[in-house]
DNA sequence: CGAACGTATTGAACTCTGTCAATATTGACT
DNA sequence: AGTCAATATTGACAGAGTTCAATACGTTCG
């Protein structure tokens, strides 16, 4: 069975409260991983803030000063993550950010001790 | 003047409130890079999670398959990430979690919208 | 159909990261 | 001083990641 992002992270309790299992380490790092970048942080944020929770592709290259492909890339990174939904409208292209997965990650991380 | 990691995260909003800016992407991708190995998720879950919120070295070692070097590399990776601070009482040393931190961080990424 | 546009894929260069073996450093105890 | 135990540093190597130019794919519109 493959497991959602969400259910991967949903999976642990925080990080303070009892010591990551081999495992759960190890499925949890790549959520981490896609978001450790400047740009893929940037492209999560414009797209998780704008209206709707989603963002048109068309709209994710001016505001960095990199290449198309570039930009392409990182969003296929947090897509697969399962950081990312995409749908395909017509021409353009839109992603929605997993703010379940988000929530659940942020507690992960940082919720109290106890 | 050199922001603690506390200040650096507490800076931004959460990721769903409104777009991160560069410069504060940049300076919190590190934090992310410094979580986003499943060793040094395990060990600062470990660290985290135990008693006092501190654990010495000598007991991180052997949860792990990994040579003593490495874990090492790995405690300092966390430590100038600003997750860990380090203290030498005798001939062990300490390392404890940052929790203000991993709270801050827990808050950019996964706090409600609104 | 064919041209134009938006997005994705490929392949290559370069840098960064995780790991280990070997060695250094520091403190404690004889 | 000398030895031993705990931790850190160095140097080396393989593998992964970021970026771009070039190209391919899929839609829409003339």
């Amino acid at each position: 069975m493959v497991l959602s992002p969400v259910e991967t992270v949903a999976c642990c309790s925080p990080l303070s409260r009892e010591p990551l299992s081999a495992d759960q380490a190890q499925q949890v790092a790549p959520l981490l991983k896609a978001l450790a970048d400047p740009v893929r942080l940037r492209l999560m944020s414009l797209i998780a803030s704008h209206e709707g929770g989603e963002a048109c592709v068309c709209d994710l290259n001016s505001p960095f000063e990199l290449s198309q492909p570039t930009i392409s890339h990182h969003l296929k990174v947090l897509h697969e993550a399962g950081l990312l939904d995409r749908e395909k409208r017509g021409t353009w292209v839109y992603y929605r950010a997993r703010t379940d997965a988000l929530a659940s990650l942020g507690e992960l991380i940082g919720a109290p001790a106890a």
